[in-house]
DNA sequence: TGTATCCGATACATGGATGTATCGGTCAGC
DNA sequence: GCTGACCGATACATCCATGTATCGGATACA
């Protein structure tokens, strides 16, 4: 009987996990909204019957396929944030862990726009990104706070206020780069100068 | 026969006009792709013939409503660039003209948002807001120019890199303001935030 | 080998969106 | 008032996506 259920759910996971591949690709190439059902289904090499034995609609497709990447990131941002001991630079250190730590594939720029423009509709598909939205915070919060602390500088800028202008630029810049890929170049400079001007408060005004 | 061709005109642009009226709204609502043609055509009070009279597909009708949009905000632009003299702080106020000359309703950012996307996967509707994007940011890059020059001080940032990391920021806020309308408060900090750090360049670092 | 269970494929019914073709109303000019 | 042109509505045919219900095959265990 275990043995049983255990196969059972071992086939189900992987079928899962290769519709959850098919969608990902599918959703970046003509959009959520644009893909059938079938469309996902072909790629995988699947019929509609192995969908709708597993997913009551797109919307559900949807939801497990960014939970999924959400849960593969965050666990990527932790891996990055344990090895933050001793660096020359700290705040290039810092900055060269948030850039390597934010996904820059085009695929998932465009899925995950479009997740944000779902969530901004649909009231239940913004819990999760709401969610994930304050994980990455509280991680960036903690990344900077450690490095201000390893580099032995007081920050003008509240450590959570920094983390949320980081995350707003990458978010544009991922979105800039979608059409324009060289304005990828951009980004490391522009946390670089946000960062100078949050350790290193203007001499000539006010010293706050 | 003028005064005839005079007037069809005029009355094709007022169902125009109230169709791309009508399509922003409902763009905006259920998004581009799950928007039916006749979702649109209801909202404006029209019937489908209406729509198949002026245009020949929906895409069309999208990059009708971005251009018209575009122009808009151009000529927004441009007016506050006119008035742009003695000013007691020339950074702050560069920094509340960026502001003010950036559209922030939600209906606009969701319909932008998903033209960029749109874009990404459509290359005939990229050359749009290539475009678009090329004016904004000859307007920004001046705009930085004069602030700068009025001020007297010397950029330590290229302006048209700085113009560019300047939108990208409004971008990446503006999605987030989506689902956390608080996240619209971080944008003037972080404006002037960066503004300072390309203005005063800091005195321990290198001195380019 | 027989059997029960699960999973994915197939078939079908339904609804909705698209595009076209045609009709009717409205308005300017004679 | 009559005419011609234009514009928007209506009707129709077609296609496609969805969801469900059923079928067939594969597998593990007796």
């Amino acid at each position: 009987m275990y043995r049983i259920q255990c196969r059972i759910v071992r086939r189900r996971e992987v079928t899962v996990e290769r519709l959850l591949d098919a969608a990902l690709e599918t959703f970046a190439e003509q959009g959520f909204a644009a893909a059938s059902v079938e469309d996902v289904c072909s790629r995988g090499g699947f019929t509609r019957g192995a969908f709708y034995s597993s997913f009551r609609t797109k919307d559900e497709l949807f939801a497990a396929l960014f939970t999924r990447e959400l849960a593969r990131e965050m666990a990527r941002v932790e891996e990055l944030l344990t090895g933050l001991a001793e660096e020359a630079d700290p705040v290039t250190a810092a900055v060269d862990r948030c850039l390597s730590a934010f996904r820059t594939d085009r695929t998932w720029t465009l899925v995950a726009t479009e997740y944000a423009l779902h969530a901004a509709r649909h009231p239940d598909a913004a819990v999760l990104l709401e969610r994930h939205r304050a994980e990455l915070h509280a991680q960036l919060t903690g990344l900077i706070e450690r490095a201000a602390a390893d580099a032995g500088v007081r920050l003008v800028v509240p450590a959570g206020r920094l983390a949320r202008t980081i995350a707003a630029l990458h978010d544009g810049v991922s979105l800039l780069t979608l059409s324009s890929p060289c304005a990828h170049d951009i980004e490391r400079p522009a946390l670089l100068l946000l960062l100078q001007a949050a350790v290193a408060p203007p001499p000539s005004e006010s010293e706050n």
